[in-house]
DNA sequence: TTGTACGCGTTATCAC
DNA sequence: GTGATAACGCGTACAA
């Protein structure tokens, strides 16, 4: 059943519009360096058959596939679904595809996608974060794809980014810890490892509290994925430490979100009897309750302003230059003084 | 800077071998069949150059570009993220990779990334949802490109569907609703035009009403697009209404977390005061306060399925067989009977 | 302005 | 077991 012929060709057109193959595809291409009556024709023809391009041969013979990579860590949750759209409309208003996939924050998968996407013909690569095997680099520097970083932003990088500072950021928001008067905090981190935003947003930390003349050594850290119920976990950990923490900063939004269930299944009051912190200001941290004091981070701007860059990498109108975007604390409930001294 | 050859072919290897390019091609895709003294040398060859096979050549050669594309209508939040991975995941397993993009719930936007996905020689395509011209479909056959539906169980439909019941499953959770002993029921549906899967939930709703000899007509219903701000603004408008409902059952979580949010900060609690309800399951719905009743949907099991089933029919083993996946209502803290009558 | 003919990198079909 | 060689569909010098 159903027609058994397959997709029309290049040929096809040009034959049912009696022109060569080369008016047909100068029709499609650069339709002003032919004549009018012709194209008509030809555009007739490519009307009746629904002609569509084969990609893949077009790619073989322009050695181009206007085509853009990225490898984001997970699609499991919200952390990378703002920016990534964001970047993939900026990306399709100059006439490029977006491929995702993403690797579960296991570098040997990154690798691997790399590969892949490379061997697609990728034109350009978008990376999160700056740790990596330079092997890494090196193959991309033999292939000549162009990439960028997202989610980071290093000046001193080999590799341009676009992105925020992770350190900077974190560190304001325990400025802003300290200054509510805590001294006994706690953190729950996303893996380090592997991560330089993860690392970055830790020693952010470290840094207010050595700014303010305090042993970094004494503050409970614990490490887990980026997951709710690991950020619940870690947070009952916490609570069980005596003195016990006055507050709990969070590596993100998603672990802070797990912290705050748990919380309220321990019956403690957020903020009341601890305060609690995220990061990235991704939807969740509005509506949980209490709502997440956060560091905000402008994820569709970043998202837009790397794929113009990316772009112009790409088209050779850039060598790669890293922009900044700033973030900003956002101040809503869960961060309070801590309960008067005991 | 920069060395300046580019990425090595199936040509370079083989002259490094001392080979002819059909045995370095052997040697890659059917290793057993060359004597394994002359495939050292040409795997050999191989790794020195670091050879990596160009795909959109081999695309063109053996017609067949093991890609799978998928067309969702946002990324933008976390609706269709797990089921998505868990495609994506399946899918590698089977050697295929997956090429996402996202429609914005337009249906003209979609028209234009099922050309583009099939351009590309994607082998088979992910769709969401029934609701579309049947042009669209005429062109996948045309193409010869096998495509399923996923999130929705339609087995009468022309195309196959790995999917739930939209319309039972919302008919379950509303039965519970009454069965808690609401009458005052309000609804906020996400955009029914062209998503058959908003349709279908609130028809379920209709027919659970209809069951219990209630007048349709007489309850509020709002429209409105899936994001937590509209969720909000939607049951605001809802409580100004007089009769109050004392249950607004949601299209989907996110627009359930909006009115909880939206209940908050009209100092209206849920569930004493009014009930809420959630559909989908999603991670939201167990952190948000009171934590949602809602419809279960299991999105990992659907997305591997839906994987399996779309492989089977783009390797021929299969013509397209629909799978129901069950749904259940999970009963958290949002639904509770209503206030006694004033 | 339009047509001819070749190359892109791979796989598959033959001979050898 | 291995090597020529012909596709695959498109873009583009170059020629007309």
């Amino acid at each position: 059943m159903g027609k058994n012929r397959s997709a029309p060709t290049l040929n096809d057109v040009a034959k049912a519009a009696g022109v060569s193959t080369a008016t047909v595809s100068r029709c499609l291409n650069s339709p002003d360096r032919v004549i009018e009556a012709t194209r008509q024709r030809v555009m007739q023809a490519v009307e009746s058959l629904r002609y569509t391009p084969n990609f893949a041969a077009r790619v073989m013979a322009v050695k181009r596939s206007f085509t853009i990579g990225a490898i984001i860590p997970t699609m499991d949750n919200a952390i990378f679904a703002r920016g990534l759209q964001a970047f993939q409309d900026q990306l399709r208003e100059d006439g490029y595809t977006l491929l995702v996939s993403s690797s579960a924050y296991d570098p040997e998968a990154e690798r691997e996608q790399i590969r892949t996407l490379v061997a697609r013909g990728a034109d350009g690569l978008l990376l999160i974060g700056h740790a990596r095997e330079p092997e890494i680099y090196e193959y991309l520097e033999r292939h000549q794809v162009p990439s960028l970083v997202a989610w980071s932003f290093e000046p001193d990088a080999t590799k341009p980014s676009v992105g925020f500072n992770n350190s900077e950021a974190m560190c304001e928001l325990a400025r802003r810890v300290l200054a509510a008067g805590h001294r006994r905090i706690a953190l729950i981190s996303g893996i380090t490892k592997g991560n330089d935003r993860a690392q970055a947003r830790v020693a952010g930390i470290q840094q207010a509290l050595l700014a303010e003349g305090l042993a970094i050594k004494k503050f409970p850290l614990i490490e887990t994925p980026y997951e709710i119920d690991k950020g619940a976990e870690a947070f009952a950990r916490l609570m069980a430490l005596d003195p016990r923490p006055t507050v709990v900063m969070c590596g993100n939004d998603v672990l802070a979100a797990g912290a705050l269930r748990e919380a309220q299944r321990l019956n403690i009051s957020v903020p009341e009897q601890v305060s609690v912190t995220g990061f990235d200001d991704i939807e969740l941290a509005g509506i949980v309750h209490p709502a997440l004091t956060t560091v905000h981070v402008p994820h569709r701007e970043m998202g837009r302003k790397a794929a113009r860059e990316l772009v112009a990498m790409v088209e050779g109108r850039s060598l790669g230059k890293s922009v900044c975007i700033n973030t900003h604390v956002v101040t809503r409930h869960s961060l309070a003084p801590p309960p008067a001294a005991e």
